[in-house]
DNA sequence: TCCGGGACATGATGGCTGTCATGCCGTCGT
DNA sequence: ACGACGGCATGACAGCCATCATGTCCCGGA
């Protein structure tokens, strides 16, 4: 395609992500000069844990997992969706990326080089202010995470995660609450950190007992009260709160 | 005292922290005006989840820990020390503190006003880098935290939890490494997510082995070599490497 | 068509650790 | 001086869950 053709499409993804509001008109414009786009497919690294970090990378379409590999079996630290700056952390700090990042679906990335970054920092306050705003957004969900990972139940702790899902990308259907998302049973445990045959025997006994469905590259949840009971009581009854 | 005194004294505390070098010379002197100097004890609360947050809160001196009660016991979520701001998030997103704000030692406190604080950020793109590189600080902190926690043996957690406290507030002495904190085995089992008994445990064992002795208001780590090789294998020997 | 690999599933087992109970030892206030 | 209280310590027990083993289903490649 025309590189005018091209500018004009860059353009209009700047446009649409909230981050890059706060960009002047014509920072806008330098942008999509400067910046890169690219297209992954489900499975794609996006970068791998140890590689420099020359750009921010601003998610445009589809969702990104990012991922630590620890010995000890893989940990999804977070994951990112639309309009959200992912590895914000590493450019800022020029350092090797802690974490590999990797597409859960086909994904458009807007990548803007370090540099290029700094300078849109430095003239843009507003700029400044919504990547403060992420980075507070990422804090709070670590903060969660931390949080929900306490001690709790296996069992806990996925009912959790999928509240979450539903209240970050839960859509109402007549069926319940639709998470649209391709997630496998090694990455739900790797969510919440735990073993895959763990995961399964809890999604499983939810499918069969009607609390959440697996469907193709998607969950449902046909009652969201029947999961936050899951959550508060720990699923099997019993002398479940083990606190009195 | 006069005011020309305490507007010295708080002008070099703000000369002294690193989040305010970047502000102008003018800046500095009209936050000197501006902010508010206090002063706490141990287990004073600085302020309580759900309280509005109507300051950035810079420590000068001493450190503090970020609580969170939950049902099934407390969180600390962060420990912070000098120089660090506490609550940026809170005040940024004019949002209820999220978790309580607890001293571990003799503090000193610098507190912005909500509104000045943003003032700052517009006009000083340093200061706003200085935040960033803060939060990022803190996103980097808690994404460790996030895989330590997972599903590790207590054992392992916290020997992680005192390898990077030395590595953050440590002192090499004669003795080996001294952490300067007063942490009750209460805290130590907050830092990590478990309970008091667990925790007691761990480190009266090694209190009697001699990886990490317990002192007044300190720790002190013999050999830090010694202290890794427990975190790495699970401490008891044995087939304590379960991936194979 | 058959084979290999990946995702999902299920059962048996051992161990870590949360829970409960009990006790010691300081400090503080009366 | 004595009791209350908080921090520390230790033992017994049960339960969740990681681990290991095995099996099914499905899909893509030879």
């Amino acid at each position: 395609m025309g590189a005018d053709l091209r500018s004009e499409r860059i353009l209009a993804a700047i446009r649409s992500l909230p981050v890059f509001r706060g960009l002047s008109a014509e920072d806008q414009r330098r942008l999509a000069v400067l910046a890169e786009v690219r297209e992954y497919q489900r499975g794609d690294h996006v970068w791998r844990a140890g590689e420099p970090a020359e750009y921010l990378t601003v998610i445009v379409r589809g969702r990104v997992k990012i991922v630590r590999h620890a010995e000890t079996g893989d940990v999804i630290l977070e994951l990112f969706g639309e309009g959200e700056p992912v590895g914000a952390i590493a450019v800022y700090n020029y350092m090797p990326y802690p974490a590999s990042a990797v597409c859960l679906e086909p994904v458009t990335l807007l990548m803007v080089p370090r540099r290029d970054y700094f300078e849109l920092l430095d003239r843009n306050p507003d700029f400044a202010r919504a990547i403060i705003r992420e980075l507070t957004k990422l804090v709070v969900a670590l903060t969660r995470k931390v949080e929900e990972m306490r001690g709790q139940r296996v069992e806990t702790r996925i009912a959790q995660l999928f509240l979450t899902l539903a209240e970050r990308m839960g859509r109402e259907t007549k069926e319940g609450t639709e998470i649209p998302l391709q997630l496998s049973r090694q990455e739900v445990a790797d969510l919440v950190g735990t073993t895959v045959e763990s995961a399964i025997r809890v999604l499983s006994r939810w499918g069969r007992e009607g609390v959440l469905i697996t469907g193709q590259a998607r969950f449902v949840i046909p009652s969201r009260d029947r999961l936050r009971r899951v959550a508060e009581e720990g699923g099997s009854g019993d002398a479940a709160r083990p606190e009195g």
